[in-house]
DNA sequence: GTTTCTGCAAAATATTTGCATACGC
DNA sequence: GCGTATGCAAATATTTTGCAGAAAC
C-alpha cells in the first residue's frame, strides 16, 4: 500500500511542536501521530497500535504509549481515561464535551462550550491551568431498538 | 476497637435496595456500605479494600469490586474512571461535578446542575438513560505556593 | 436446605519499565 | 558519533473469573 507522503497541516504542526522540544521523529511516531491526529474516532492504543503495524509491523506498544506521552505532555492529544482502556483524540485535543454510549461505546462530539465556566471555577477557588471534561453517557438509539 | 452498632440512614437505604433485589447482606457488604456510604473522599478500591480489612482480614478485593458492582448497578454508587484506577463515591452518587488537583490529587465537589444540560442532550440525541459527569482539573492553591 | 457469596488463585487486561540495539540528528 | 527511541520481555497494576467451601435466608 502507498503511503500519503503530503502531511496534513495538523501533522505538521505535531512534528514541529516535538522537534521544537527536542525529540525526534522517527518513522513510527509520524505514523502514529497521523493515525491519532487525522482519525475522527477516538481510538484505544489497541486500535493505534493495530493501525501502525501496517506500516511498521516490528512497532511495539511501548511505543505507542511513549509517543502519545510525548503528545499528551504537549497537549496535542486529548485523553479519555475509560473503563477498559483510555482512548485519544489527536485531531481536536481542546477539551469538548463527549456522549458516549454504554451499550455500544460509540462516542461522539458535542458542541457544548465550557470555557467560561472553567474559568469562573478557576476564578473561585484559586486553581490555576483549569481543564474540564464533560461527559454524557447513555444508551444510543440503535442500541435501545436492539433491546 | 468497638464498631458503631447503629447504621446510617443511608446504610440502612443500601441495606434495604440489596434486599429488594434478591441480594444477600454480609458482614463483608454491610463493611463496605459504611465504608463507601460514610466517607466524604472519593476511595480507591484500594483504600476500600484496606480499610474493610481492618474489621475482616480474610476479605478478598474480589469480594469489594462485586459489591461495588451491585452499588454501580442501582446507582447507589458513582464511579469516577481515572488512571491509576476507579474512584468510588458511596455518599453522594447523584452525579455531581468535581475540582481536581493534578499536583496533590485532592478532589472537591462543585455546584453546578447539569440535569437541564443532559436532558436537552437526550432529547436532541435520542439516548436514554443519559448521565453525566464533569470534571475541572488543575493545580489547587496551596499547590502552586509551593512551586 | 438451597442458593448465593466469599476467598483464593489464576487469568485477562492495561500500562510501565529495563536494557541492548538501532537510528535520527 | 552522541544520545534518544525502539523493540522485546518482564514487571506492575487493575479488574475479572472459576470453583470449592462457607454462610445468609
Amino acid at each position: 500500500m502507498i503511503q500519503n507522503k503530503d502531511p496534513s497541516p495538523r501533522v505538521n504542526l505535531l512534528v514541529g511542536k516535538l522537534k521544537a522540544a527536542g525529540y525526534r521523529i522517527t518513522p513510527q511516531r509520524l505514523a502514529i501521530i497521523g493515525i491519532v491526529s487525522e482519525s475522527d474516532q477516538h481510538l484505544s492504543v489497541e486500535q493505534i497500535y493495530r493501525q501502525v503495524q501496517k506500516d511498521f509491523p516490528t512497532t511495539s506498544l511501548a511505543t505507542v504509549y511513549n509517543t502519545l506521552e510525548r503528545l499528551k505532555e504537549m497537549d496535542e492529544v486529548l485523553v479519555l481515561p475509560s473503563s477498559g482502556g483510555s482512548r485519544y483524540d489527536g485531531r481536536n485535543p481542546e477539551p469538548h464535551p463527549h456522549l458516549i454510549c454504554t451499550a455500544c461505546g460509540r462516542i461522539e462530539d458535542l458542541e457544548i462550550d465550557l470555557r467560561t465556566t472553567a474559568e469562573l471555577v478557576a476564578a473561585e477557588r484559586g486553581y490555576a491551568n483549569v481543564r474540564h471534561r464533560l461527559e454524557f453517557s447513555g444508551v444510543c438509539p440503535q442500541c435501545q431498538k436492539r433491546t
